[in-house]
RNA sequence: GCGCCCGUAGCUCAGCGGAUAGAGCAACUGGCUUCGAACCAGUAGGUCGUGGGUUCAACUCCCUCCGGGCGCUCCA
């Protein structure tokens, strides 16, 4: 907000300074203005003089003081402004300014913080994807968070956002898990068969089989094998999804979209994806199989895209589901992949850089893994072996709140180490109450102030008084270090929405929250909202529901609650 | 072996080419007769894996090496 403003103003100061001659003349440069570290430097601060000093071969301070003099900055805005060490300008805000940007977000309200750079580019986020072979593990809720959180900063910049799950139910390990089953359901009703080898050991598989034989008895011992396997997997995976989608509801994640690969294939579409790749003669047969060319595209062998049992590899059908994305009318594809993809990213786009998709329109965002532990000893998780801690495990124990806070807070490009044991016992201790109690504290003052009857309505008798929250109340008593400190952080809303979402770095979110709730406590330890001066209350409300306004909108992308008591 | 990712405080992690590298947890010391102490104030804790290079300026960019993860399936 302020951000932009000076970002803007200096701009135009380098433009005059360059114009009257007092600096060389040039392209007017990319420079910052953030919050310098030590706050006792000013409220922002910018590098342009260094930057210039760089560009023009002179001396930072000097350009610098050519600067501030260019910018004459009016009084009502900026109260000081001073050259600083290497070169820094440093600059500290005007009250009227500040007490301007409170009584803007109480204005706007929740729509503070929206923005138009999506508007008008639709963008389908594909996440989780999870094979519906069995219940979701703790793993999968980093992809869950990441690809959510990243939805909903990408709708707030203006995108038209669509989630989608892809549902691998065509490949061989929905077979895995009929086979699974099946071999339970022969031992349920009295023919015992041998478990597959790599079958899927956890225990949902046996309770799966017994579904089968409490509604369909012995029925399937006189089946053909494939119709039996067929009706297996077809009921396995559905009752698998069912619990795959009730899992992600808790967890408060919603897809628009869920994409089945089977019907994908059914449709043709894999065909002609391939045929469509053979016409550019990235295919040739060998062996039996049907190969595509990626070496073509950096990979260091040819991929079998079509098997000697005429089966589709999962790389074919890749292609044809993001080529049927695409034809969906959707300007940009989001996948989030577990780092254990990694080897498919160039094969998938070298695929659909071979039928003309521009390199652009697809991305996707790899994520590490995370790493269990349980009091200090790594847990391996199979889904296999059936041994893994489920997500609804980690959400029964933590909620809901925490456990997505917690995965979102770390940056998804680290490997990040989970003790489970420490995290349920010191759920209490997750960073995500510390945002979560400034926003219940701002609630309980809120219910305090309606129910003396103090306020938006009694504090804005006087001119305006109907103009809405904020506008008409009188800001001008705010004029301490902390609620210039908290108004500062709110200013940074926007900034942060739009890093956040076009970096596509959704952990910075946590940060801010953190940054808001702890300008708030600070804010709350030192100033009393609700007083006898009536004035300096409006005043202060005005501020806690600015505030509030802002936690909301933070929480809200994070996809975590904002209690009104905790 | 080849490719990609990661190495920052005891632990889990932030850190945008810029000023004295930060937070949470854990440890220690203080603070509730006033809107919620799930809070606040303070102490302690670091050769930013190693060695080079680029730059006025490197945790940040480039290269070497060391450690860890994941790929290199006709599984996804």
């Amino acid at each position: 907000m302020f951000r932009d403003a000076l970002r803007h103003d200096l701009s135009q100061a380098i433009a005059r300074a360059m114009q009257a001659g007092a600096i060389p003349e040039g392209e007017v440069p990319e420079f910052d203005v953030e919050v310098p570290r030590d706050r006792r430097w000013g409220d922002y601060a910018t590098n342009a003089a260094l930057v210039l000093a760089r560009q023009t071969g002179r001396k930072p301070r000097e350009i610098a003081q050519h600067l501030v003099d260019a910018y004459a900055p009016p009084a009502d805005r900026i109260e000081r402004i001073e050259i600083a060490g290497p070169g820094f300008i440093n600059l500290t805000l005007a009250w009227p300014w500040r007490r301007e940007l409170v009584a803007m977000i109480c204005r706007v309200g929740e729509a503070y913080g929206a923005q138009t750079i999506g508007a008008g580019i639709r963008v389908n986020v594909e996440f989780v994807s999870a094979n519906p072979t069995g219940p979701l593990h703790v793993g999968t809720g980093r992809n869950a968070v990441v690809g959510d959180v990243l939805a909903n900063l990408l709708a707030a910049l203006g995108y038209g956002v669509s989630r989608e799950y892809y549902i691998n139910d065509a490949g061989q390990q929905v077979l895995n898990l009929a086979r699974s089953v099946e071999a339970h359901y022969f031992g349920i009703i009295g023919r015992p068969k041998p478990f597959p080898e790599d079958g899927y050991r956890g225990e949902y598989v046996a309770d799966l089989a017994r579904r089968i034989a409490d509604a369909d008895g012995d029925r399937w011992l006189h089946a053909t094998e494939d119709e039996r396997l067929d009706h297996f997997r077809e009921v396995s995976a559905a009752w698998v999804l069912a619990d795959v989608r009730e899992a992600l509801d808790r967890f408060g994640v919603r897809f628009d979209t869920w994409f089945s690969e089977r019907a994908l294939v059914r449709s043709g579409a894999v065909e002609r994806a391939l045929a469509a790749l053979r016409a550019r003669e990235y295919i040739y047969e060998a062996d039996g199989k049907t190969w595509f060319r990626s070496t073509a595209f950096g990979d260091d062998k040819d991929r079998v895209i079509v098997k000697p049992t005429g089966e589709w590899t999962y790389f074919g059908s890749d292609i044809a589901y993001h080529l049927d994305k695409l034809g969906r009318g959707f300007d940009l594809l989001i996948d989030v992949w577990g780092i254990d993809h990694i080897g498919d990213v160039a094969r998938v786009k070298g695929g659909l850089a071979a039928l003309g998709v521009p390199p652009d329109a697809v991305e996707i965002l790899i994520h590490q893994h995370v790493r269990l532990k349980n009091e200090g000893e790594i847990l391996r998780m199979s889904k296999r072996t059936g041994e893994f801690v489920g997500l609804r495990d980690l959400i029964d124990a933590v909620g809901p709140d925490a456990a997505r806070y917690f995965h979102a807070m770390v940056s998804y490009t680290v490997p990040m180490d989970f003790d489970v044991a420490l995290a349920v016992r010191h759920s209490q201790d997750n960073p995500v109450y510390y945002v979560q109690y400034a926003h219940a504290r701002i609630a309980g003052i809120l219910r305090e102030a309606a129910a003396a009857h103090v306020g938006a309505s009694r504090a804005a008798d006087g001119p305006g008084a109907s103009n809405g929250p904020g506008a008409a109340r009188s800001l001008d008593r705010l004029a301490d270090e902390r609620e210039a400190a908290l108004i500062h952080v709110l200013a940074e809303l926007p900034e942060v929405i739009r890093v956040a979402g076009l970096r596509r770095e959704p952990h910075r979110l946590c940060a801010y929250a953190r940054e808001v709730a702890e300008a708030f406590h600070l804010f709350y330890t030192h100033c009393r909202v609700l007083t006898d001066d009536a004035e300096l209350t409006a005043a202060r409300l005005s501020l806690v529901e600015a505030a509030r306004i802002v936690l909301r909108r933070v929480l809200g992308l994070l996809g975590v609650s904002a209690p009104e008591r905790m």
